[in-house]
DNA sequence: ACACCATCTGCACACGTGTTCATATACCGA
DNA sequence: TCGGTATATGAACACGTGTGCAGATGGTGT
């Protein structure tokens, strides 16, 4: 017979320890004129009431919400899903308090304009595929963008990205400095932004030493993409060195070629993108690149943070490098 | 020079079109009595200035908030960022907004107690480190818990979860029947719940076939803790099946076996638990216990609507069935 | 003509909070 | 004693919304 349990409220501890409301309110505010004997009093009140502070209504008078969103797409990858967890993990330390949103297509959308409705202090994009409407209809609502992963054109939107281009000349550099002549390249799907700009790093590096690309193969980012690829591929004898736009494809290049019977290093380098754990597993030991997670959440939390303190300030873009990664695929 | 953007308000639609700020209201309110072309005016001159209700305000008068938390630990493997996914994805559908904690120990203590000042419609556990006195905060602030994964005692609090006893003891007795009698059993560290379940399902069957256990190795549910685990152990002769407490550790043994050349299945069977998705890739092909997601998140997602129609119901805890996956390793 | 009902409308309230404002008390220096 | 300052207090307002209420309008049946 207890009946539906309501939420106790300022009002309700103030008549437990018999003070004012405004009490209740300045005993829960740092740096408010308030009695110690008093504020022990309803403190103590409040601990037995289970009674904290509604964060929406505070929010309606001012206070900031600490609502943050982030929307992560499909999150099909490995990697994708480190950066999520890292993200809410930096985000939870800096007493933000993330609305995550996931799927693709029309939903997505509407699962947006849905979210759209809290009062948020930003929302961060983690995906390709969302349209400029998306940023737009933020704007409107004076809800800052940060995109991440991909740079997106917008009055005051933050970006954060790692330079694709730069990181995959890197890597074209090493495999022709060890010797490497024939390159393959397994590619993502056109539609991604990263996809173009990886490719043309690798392109543009092999021109620089008078070099074509032997052949140019597609997957879709996923493990059993780059495992397919492999297979249906019909000039592996003229190739020595397989660049992979990400590792997820890499390995699943790397188990079709041991499968086959292939060696790796000795006959063909293969090498991927992102450094996700399990390019570290002892039968993988992937050569690749580290997409840097650490340094991607700390400069997303430091976008975030800044454009609180000054939310007038032009859109600024942060550029993260990529580390080689030296194993043993390669 | 454009100033800091304020969010459109429904006094600002009524401004612009020239209405009551009731009827901006009753315009966004499904079945209220409202002329339509006023309505129309109404939501063009919405659309206009970007204004969509403020959910915080809303549900401050009486609306559902529609948001949820879900608290999901560290996530230190691949299903547990799975199921996160999937979780997510499936609040999403049915209109709720998770937001996600993460961490562990003191700090995610913390982030809870911040995080029920939202007035939340669930809190949904994911670990199983988290004490009771989460529990009692929820409930005495009217939160409903639902605990996943792990039974957690307490008035009207709602559980869901594998049945990991019975399900151990299939896999095991699969394993006797194709003719293994030897085994070890690879276990995951003692603090978590499910741990003990599944080690008990797998010793109880092996008595009941008059078996005895050659030994309990150890790990920390983690790739590398599997392999270690095999590489430290020094009975590996002695032995024709090795049941692992999950998946990870069952790839990380399966990855020392093969670089050892010791040969699966013929002279070891290696089983895992929760058929993740690196389970399947072609290299791996582990023989495992699929550990539901899809009926775990329709489950959780219907306990959630169930306490939302009844909230005096009492606790209900929903038991999914693991299926057994024969691939290639057993 | 009258009663009735369905539709429409704006006023006013309530939700739970943080903070301003005016006022009150206590303390200190001159 | 007086003025000044630091501290303490409750009343009142504002935040943005959904809805109850009372009243208005117009159509329909008798």
């Amino acid at each position: 017979m207890t009946g539906q349990k309501r939420r106790a409220t300022a009002a309700d501890v103030a008549k437990l320890a018999d003070v004012s409301r405004s009490a209740v309110s300045r005993a829960f505010t740092e740096g408010a004129y308030l009695d110690a004997d008093k504020k022990t009093r309803i403190l103590k009140a409040a601990d037995e009431l289970g009674y904290r502070p509604n964060a929406l209504a505070a929010s309606l008078q001012g206070a900031g919400s600490n609502l943050v969103a982030i929307f992560v797409g499909e999150m099909p990858n490995h990697y994708d899903k480190e950066v999520a967890t890292a993200l809410i993990n930096g985000l939870n330390a800096a007493g933000k308090w993330p609305i995550v949103v996931g799927g693709s297509g029309d939903a997505a959308k509407a699962a947006i304009q849905n979210v759209l409705r809290y009062p948020l202090e930003a929302m961060i994009l983690r995906s390709g595929s969302l349209g400029a409407d998306v940023v737009s209809s933020c704007l409107k609502l004076g809800i800052p963008v940060i995109s991440s992963g991909r740079i997106v054109d917008g009055p005051n939107v933050d970006n954060i990205c790692v330079r694709n281009r730069e990181a995959m000349a890197v890597m074209t550099k090493h495999l022709i400095k060890q010797g490497r002549r024939k390159f393959a390249y397994l590619s993502g799907p056109d539609a991604f932004w990263s996809t173009g700009e990886r490719y043309s790093g690798f392109e543009d590096s092999l021109k620089a030493h008078h070099l074509e690309p032997v052949s140019r193969l597609y997957g879709d980012y996923s493990v059993m993409g780059g495992f397919n690829a492999m297979q249906a591929c019909t000039d592996l004898a003229d190739i020595d060195a397989l660049v992979c736009a990400n590792d997820a494809m890499a390995l699943g290049a790397l188990m079709y070629l041991k499968e086959k019977g292939t060696s790796v290093p000795e006959e063909i380098a293969v090498t991927g993108f992102d450094d996700i754990s399990m390019a570290e597993w002892p039968n993988m030991a992937l050569t690749t690149l580290r997409n840097p997670i650490e340094p991607l959440v700390k400069g997303t939390i430091d976008l975030l943070m800044a454009r609180e303190a000054e939310p007038d300030r032009a859109g600024e873009t942060k550029w993260l490098d990529a580390e080689l990664v030296l194993r043993s695929t390669h």
